[in-house]
DNA sequence: GTAGGGTTAG
């Protein structure tokens, strides 16, 4: 890796600022003011990148680099939260090469605030192996014990999987603050551990609001709905804490799989009370997702109208033409569509997903395919194997099932799977086409043999057209292979 | 200065 050279270099650093003597008192108050008015500038401005990146090459050409640790830190903590995090690690090694190529410098002396933001930019970056070294020039800078370092250091590991190392990281500490806690728990819930997160949860000394949400969040996202429910109103109720928007975030699609009508409508009184619906873009979009998968489909479109159309984003849209997608408003999910194009905003793939279903749950086949070519001439995006399902099962509903067979034929074979099939034989079924519903369960037996809704399916058409032979020896088949049945509903 | 995040075929 790249890093490996530049790295090393700090091993020898004991002080970052210059010889200032030799500078005039004149020049050195023009560099205090230069440097003040890009600090305020990064500080006004922290997370648009053009901001930062200016307030660097200025750093650059005016060789004001060196002289303002607050400053260098400053930036290296916009870039490490920006979408260019590797532009921090540019950063540190300009600082190293200044003294390299001038041995009048003092050499860079990083603090705890630099090595924080360095490893986070590695975190963010994805860059483990860069962050690994950032930790023993840690150690060697006698930052091993300082909880803001480490605790990144915990974070860095655990949010990329490393639980080992996070452990481990993690129960060197000789100090741990809440957030140290709360880094280590959301990590293990991240990668599914949530029973190893439980047990830390216990044991913590002082639980916040993070720690809370992170748990509710563990369990709603490993579908254990009225256990995270239970959590929360635990949280709520006995420990007084006050939910956020994060947690608000976390609850709604427990709310929403558990179809809790009247939960959703308390959460959005409460969003309301608390300011959230008004500030928080995502928890308004959130409970237009969740009203319509609680069934009332009429409350999320009241709510989403009183959404102002400058609020409104792509995820906003999106949502609601999904919900109106899943109640067969094929004709409304399509005008809200051109009226989302109107107001400028540029639809994704997952829009289109979203609209293409309302077609097919709508009936509407021309339409369709409309928005397809729109979607790969005009937007330029490649369809993905959801793109094709909505198209096939858009066909396959409205009984044009040799177009649908064709179309799936013509998928490519890198991205095709077994829904695709399972959609065309639902289809069959619906239709009683035998002969394709025969065709298609060959395709289907050749890529998977175990899933028992196939066969069910098949027994279907067999038995609906009175070929009741047929269909036992399909019985017989399903028994032989163990094929199960997977019921309807979630046996946790 | 350090922690959690919305829409997605069947």
């Amino acid at each position: 890796m790249r890093g490996t050279s530049f790295l090393h270099l700090t091993t020898t650093a004991t002080s970052l600022f210059p010889n200032s003597q030799r500078l005039s008192s004149t020049i050195k108050l023009q560099q205090q003011e230069k440097s003040k008015h890009l600090l305020s500038l990064l500080l006004k401005s922290p997370t648009i990148h053009h901001t930062t990146q200016q307030v660097h090459s200025q750093l650059l050409t005016t060789g004001l680099l060196n002289h303002s640790m607050l400053l260098f830190n400053t930036l290296l903590r916009c870039y490490s939260l920006s979408n260019f995090p590797h532009l921090s690690f540019l950063l540190y090694q300009q600082l190293q090469q200044a003294y390299f190529h001038s041995p009048s410098l003092s050499p860079p002396s990083f603090d705890s605030f630099a090595y924080t933001f360095l490893v986070n930019a590695s975190t963010n970056f994805c860059c483990l192996g860069l962050g690994r070294q950032f930790q023993s020039l840690i150690t060697k800078a006698g930052f091993h014990c300082h909880v803001y370092v480490q605790t990144a250091l915990v974070n860095m590991y655990a949010a990329s999987g490393v639980l080992g190392d996070a452990l481990l990281a993690f129960d060197e500490m000789p100090h741990r603050n809440t957030v140290t806690w709360n880094v280590m728990i959301t990590g293990l819930v991240k990668w599914g551990e949530l029973e190893f997160a439980r047990s830390l949860f216990d044991e913590m000394p002082e639980k916040n609001v993070v720690s809370w949400t992170g748990l509710v969040d563990g369990y709603i996202r490993m579908n254990r709905y009225s256990e995270g429910l239970a959590l929360f109103r635990r949280m709520v109720m006995l420990e007084d804490i006050k939910p956020s928007e994060i947690t608000i975030l976390a609850i709604l699609p427990a709310i929403s799989n558990m179809g809790e009508m009247k939960n959703c409508r308390l959460i959005h009184c409460y969003g309301e009370k608390r300011g959230f619906n008004a500030s928080d873009i995502r928890v308004t979009n959130s409970i237009i997702d969740t009203y319509a998968k609680c069934g009332c489909i009429v409350s999320a479109l009241r709510f989403f109208e009183e959404i102002s159309v400058e609020r409104k984003n792509l995820v906003s849209w999106t949502s609601i033409i999904s919900g109106l997608a899943m109640y067969g408003m094929g004709k409304e999910a399509v005008e809200s569509f051109e009226e989302m194009e109107k107001t400028g905003l540029k639809p994704n793939r997952v829009t289109f997903l979203s609209v293409l279903n309302a077609c097919s749950h709508g009936g509407l086949v021309e339409e369709g395919f409309k928005f397809f070519q729109k979607m790969v001439n005009e937007y330029c995006i490649v369809p993905d194997i959801k793109h094709y399902g909505c198209l096939v099962d858009m066909l396959g509903r409205t009984g044009r099932l040799e177009e649908a067979e064709k179309l799936a034929l013509g998928i490519p074979s890198e991205i095709v799977n077994v829904v695709i099939w399972r959609t065309l034989l639902g289809a069959c079924s619906f239709h009683g086409d035998i002969e394709m519903g025969e065709r298609v369960t060959r395709k289907i037996m050749e890529i998977e043999r175990g899933y028992g809704g196939d066969y069910v399916l098949m027994y279907n058409i067999f038995a609906g057209a009175g070929r009741f032979e047929d269909a036992e020896r399909l019985r017989h088949l399903m028994d032989q292979r163990n094929a199960l049945k997977v019921p309807g509903h979630s046996l946790v």
